[in-house]
RNA sequence: GACCCCAUCGUCUAGUCUGGUUAGGACAUGGGCCUUUCGAGCCCAGUGCGCCGGUUCAAAUCCGGCUGGGGUCGCCA
């Protein structure tokens, strides 16, 4: 039977190698109907920490990863003591300076990696290793070794950066009387400078990711695409759909560079694809836990401010800054935009208020309506009065469609904006 | 330094196993269109098989070397 593992360390937070790490497992798993547990690597009990560990099981279950069972290596320590001694009493292991270490035996080891085919380890670059450390705690070659073997884990997929890792291992597999399980090594997630993804090149958590308003979806998307792919030049597939074609094989040997603007364009897709009802109640969520939606929001309005952005905009969090004028009043123009209110219309802009006060359904088609005669009857070209009307109602020279604003702000706040506009002209000519 | 992994547009990749393609797609970039603006939408374009040698009628594809990039060498995991 299947059975495989995600194993992080509670002494951070999930980030984007880990979270493709526990992708692959996952999906490895269930395209074989077998198992995929979680094992918590907190042996190390100065830096392991209850809110990494929780940060990092909310982002596992975030993502849409379940799981059939969960250990934590905090409480097997018995185990590892006792397979140690197992060891001391054959003689592959030995106490030296409080610690218990295990002895090599050098020979030439060979992995048939699911991923890379056959790897050759001439030798080994050290002769002993500690495995219980002078405090009773076991290192991690030796309980990784002695949870997977018990655990029954047919298959080991982890990093790269585990592939020197894996000698010394079955190098222990053998000393203990186990089977030895198949290996896959995924490669490294790069920054954009080709070196290990760090803090300097941005956000590295998916706690971040999920904070700035990126959808579960699209960062499981952009996360399998990075190192696999689906084939058919096609780049959005659901978890669902990949579930019925992953194949372990197809797994890419080249570590990839993690390219911002391209997850910024598959969470655009998810945004567009997303049904406004859905969208509000993601949106909600998220400004709610920014503290950023006002008291008094209403739901109504903020599907009508949804619907307006939807279509352009690549992460929740751009809805904080293009959106901003849906929420707030905008009477401080951006400087920028000023420009474009050089020419006092105030007379025109009085019409307009005056035309747009007598309509009763203020909706996209009634609103044009109005504004296009306006500006005929006036002798304007309907865009001359397009940017500053703009301009006054969302403070930006560029946004979404000006009629659909209309209709979102509706009749009263376009009105007092239009109002506002007067004055700022007043103020520029008195 | 030792051991190991990797190598197709700037980036992610299809193609490599089973040699024969105008080397395909996407992001980004540039240009154009639309038009009420745009960072939205539509259209078009450019750029790539790291290098050298071998095998072969034929090499991105098979073999060797080189170069380049990456990883690991903790009583961290």
């Amino acid at each position: 039977m299947v059975k495989v593992r995600f194993a992080p360390s509670p002494t951070g937070y999930l980030h984007i190698g880990g979270a493709r790490t526990a992708l692959f497992n996952w999906l490895f798993a269930r395209r074989q109907a077998g198992e995929f547990i979680l094992r918590i690597e907190d042996t190390d009990q100065e830096r392991s920490t209850k809110e990494y560990l929780e940060e990092i099981l909310s982002s596992i279950e975030w993502l849409g990863l379940n799981w059939d069972g969960i250990f934590y290596q905090s409480e097997r320590f018995g185990q590892y003591q006792q397979h140690a001694q197992k060891l001391i009493e054959s003689g592959k292991a030995y106490r030296k300076e409080g610690a218990i270490f295990f002895k090599y035996e050098f020979e030439q080891i060979q992995i048939n990696d699911l991923i890379r085919g056959r790897i050759v380890f001439k030798e080994l670059p050290k002769e002993e290793e500690v495995i219980i450390k002078s405090d009773g705690s076991p290192t991690y070659n030796f309980s990784c070794v002695v949870d997977d073997a018990l655990m029954a884990i047919s298959h080991v997929m982890r990093g790269e950066d585990h592939i020197s890792n894996t000698p010394k291992q079955i190098l222990m597999y053998r000393a203990l009387g186990f089977d030895i399980p198949q290996f896959a090594h995924f490669p490294l997630i790069l920054s954009e400078g080709g070196g290990r993804l760090s803090k300097r090149f941005g956000a590295t958590s998916i706690r971040e990711y999920r904070e700035e308003g990126y959808l579960a979806e699209a960062i499981v998307n952009y996360l399998l695409l990075l190192g696999w792919s689906p084939g058919n030049n096609r780049e959005i597939v659901s978890l669902d759909e990949v579930k019925g074609m992953f194949d372990i094989k197809n797994v890419n040997k080249t570590a990839a560079i993690f390219s911002l603007d391209k997850l910024n364009w598959v969470n655009a897709e998810y945004i567009k694809s997303k049904h406004i009802e859905e969208l509000a109640d993601y949106t909600e969520r998220y400004l709610k836990s920014k503290g950023l939606l006002p008291a008094n929001f209403d739901r109504q309005y903020l599907r009508k401010v949804i619907g307006l952005f939807k279509e352009r905009i690549s992460k929740l969090a751009d809805l904080l800054d293009w959106g901003q004028f849906c929420f707030y009043n905008t009477y401080r123009y951006n400087p920028d935009a000023e420009e474009v209110l050089k020419r006092d219309l105030s007379k025109e802009v009085k019409v307009l208020i005056e035309k747009f006060s007598a309509v009763e359904n203020f909706n996209r088609e009634i609103i044009e309506k109005e504004f296009r005669a306006v500006a005929e009857t006036q002798g304007l070209k309907a865009r001359d009065l397009v940017h500053p009307t703009r301009v006054a109602l969302t403070g930006r020279k560029i946004g979404p469609g000006l009629f659909e604003t209309m209709e979102v702000l509706g009749k009263k706040r376009v009105i007092e904006r239009l109002q506002r506009l007067l004055e700022y002209w007043e103020g520029k000519n008195g």
